[in-house]
RNA sequence: GGGAGUGUUCCCGAGCGGCCAAUGGGGGCAGACUGUAAAUCUGUUGUCUACGACUUCGAUGGUUCGAAUCCAUCCGCUCCCA
């Protein structure tokens, strides 16, 4: 259930209430495909760095270690150790990223793995199948992530069929919800607008999903390769489309400055990769933009990563050491990184909401929204 | 003491008369990454007054229109026989 605490233009401070804990928002979700933060960070790492949301992978846990084991488990809050709130991926945009080894049909659409090429279907009312025995607290609708640029006539076919399937999951959820098997009976459901950048689709769509009263809107098919002018505009575009009384999520996004610019247009959550992937490969968050840690200059700089930053990396190691252990290839290279890089997400969401608190955001946005995505 | 090899750009290692500034690895340097098939991928790595020029393949001298590639001597290393 989702509180508005304040408005700041279409800037919104809320919080989201679940049975694993409130979430306060705005809020940048940690991503952990496969139930694990890539790096090698553990749930009780997570908390350590102040993350709010765990994010989960449908398509990947039903491969590994297959969503019957997860159940029998106890589900994902049991098999993890995360006490909060989990949201699962619905395996959409598996949908787009594993676009050479899938079949999009209109009961669902049919992947071949690509651990090991054996063939998988995957409709609604199987990733609701699959989300529910994850018990995940919120399960996220199957769609389409559809690639962009796409032509009008495929974005609108796909978008129509993403509504049908959307229904279907709803029907599908109700139904799993009420048995008594179920692990988590009061899994959230939030569906996913799509409509690639033509705003008449965008609309439309959203139009029609918000009359499903569901738990929670995300805006999908964004940071596929467009310009982020483009994406800013889909997201102005249906923002005052979306219900105010629900949570609103940009799935994907992004950079911090992608996530200001979200916050800005009324977006409340948000997950993305980049932070934990940019970590392990060397490029790290500051609060003066962004550092590749592996570049020579670092070479015997005994600073820390960020002298502002508070969090445990940055409070007990030099960049010189974990240059050191990134040219040496030792694994800590890629904990530290991650465990900054995504304290630094979480940070950033914290002072975003106090901006909001205090009235100040956007002095705060003015000052880093170019900023943090600088390369320095 | 006798015999057989071998010496290549930061390292290993191809090349055995012109298409060689010299394959391929490694290392170095840099870049990309947005609901994670990603500890991955890409570029670059002799010098310069840079679509051309110059200096390199143990050293020196030679053969040739032309040599990292052939010859001679020397130096270093390796192996075998005594």
């Amino acid at each position: 259930m989702y509180t508005l605490i304040k408005n700041i233009d279409t800037a919104r401070r809320g919080e989201f209430s679940t049975i694993h804990g409130t979430v306060q928002t705005p809020a940048f979700m940690n991503v952990a495909t496969t139930a694990a933060i890539k790096g090698g960070l553990s749930a009780q790492d997570l908390e350590d760095i102040r993350c709010q949301v765990m994010l989960c992978n449908t398509y990947h846990l039903h491969l590994r270690p297959g969503d019957d084991v997860v159940a029998t488990m106890g589900g994902l809050h049991k098999f993890t150790n995360w006490k909060r709130p989990i949201l699962t991926d619905s395996g959409g945009f598996q949908v787009f990223s594993l676009a050479k080894l899938r079949k999009i049909k209109e009961e669902g659409v049919y992947f071949a793995s690509h651990i090991d090429g054996h063939k998988i279907f995957m409709g609604p009312e199987e990733s609701m199948q699959i989300q529910s025995h994850l018990a995940s607290t919120i399960a996220m609708a199957f769609d389409e992530c559809v690639e962009n640029p796409a032509e009008y006539s495929y974005s609108k076919n796909s978008c129509d069929r993403t509504t049908r399937w959307l229904k279907r999951c709803k029907a599908e959820m109700t139904r799993l919800n009420g048995l008594e098997t179920t692990i988590n009976n009061k899994q959230l459901l939030f569906g996913i607008n799509q409509g690639c950048c033509f705003d008449d689709l965008r609309i439309e769509h959203m139009k029609e999903i918000r009359e499903l009263d569901l738990d929670g809107y995300a805006i999908g098919g964004l940071a596929v390769g467009e310009p982020k002018e483009e994406m800013y505009h889909v997201i102005s575009a249906v923002e005052e489309y979306m219900p105010k009384d629900k949570i609103r999520y940009l799935m994907g996004v992004g950079t911090p400055g992608n996530i200001l610019e979200g916050v800005k247009r009324g977006v409340d959550i948000f997950d993305c990769v980049m932070p934990s992937r940019n970590a392990r490969h060397g490029h790290i968050n500051t609060w003066n933009g962004i550092i590749n840690i592996k570049n020579a200059k670092y070479l015997l700089d005994e600073s820390p990563i960020d002298p502002e930053c508070d969090c445990p990396v940055c409070r007990n190691y030099s960049k010189a050491y974990i240059r050191h252990l990134f040219k040496a290839e030792e694994m800590l290279a890629l904990r530290l990184s991650v465990i900054h890089n995504l304290y630094f997400y979480n940070n950033l969401m914290e002072k975003i909401r106090n901006s909001l608190d205090d009235g100040t955001f956007s002095v705060f946005y003015e000052k880093y929204v170019e900023l943090l995505d600088t390369r320095i």
